[in-house]
DNA sequence: CGCAATTATGTCAGATTAGACATTGCCATC
DNA sequence: GATGGCAATGTCTAATCTGACATAATTGCG
């Protein structure tokens, strides 16, 4: 029960009720989160390393300015999927990929 | 189906001819894919090594052995994300997961 | 400063994915 | 060849994510 609503609500929108807001994404969640910030970051490093504005990439991307925004900004809106496609995209390799996810390793 | 991944794959702007269909996907779409194959084989090796059942381990997510079962076949209605927060429910570290990506190196 | 280019943020309709359930298939052991 | 446990597949509806657009905010330059 609580757990099911609990679990709801985090799916829901990251943002649950109380004290565990700051400290408390469980364990996992907080894990999840920083994968997606280490290879949003690794979007970011490539994109500039190819002399790319958002925009562009957007275009290579079939998607627009905006979400790469979000993506490099690791916006909850953006899916790992998102994220991954991304990467591959510009060229990144699963080696380099498999780098940037050690990169998350926990604090 | 294919006619799914025909239109998403229109729609990310890829040119698809038939063979593409069959044999094809392009680079990027394939390195996807096998990614997501080499994350599926991660949860299915964890989850046996620590003696789960798909429904211990839905249980666990708060899921369905189904949605298991389709996590551990890479099937296509399954996320990367669903995929990863899979794998860190069952305890793979950000290391373990570098690994298994290292792992869908290109064919 | 003014201006252009780039990047960030908010919103929405439409597409995709989620969990649930029903059903079926697969192997064991009896 | 029945029974039982586990895994696979198809299909719903609800939830989430996407690209697009509008619009700020930021940065770099003359």
């Amino acid at each position: 029960m609580k757990n099911d609503k609990r679990t709801r609500l985090e799916r829901a929108g990251w943002v649950v009720g109380d004290a565990t807001v700051f400290l408390g994404l469980s364990p996992e969640e907080q894990r999840f989160v920083e994968l997606k910030l280490a290879l949003a970051r690794g979007v970011r490093q490539l994109r500039e390393r190819q002399g790319l504005t958002q925009a562009a990439l957007a275009k290579q991307l079939g998607s627009s300015q905006s979400r790469v925004a979000k993506i490099e900004a690791a916006d909850k809106t953006v899916s790992l999927d998102l994220l991954m496609r991304s990467l591959l995209s510009i060229g990144a390799t699963p080696r380099d990929i498999a780098k940037l996810i050690k990169t998350a390793e926990a604090a």
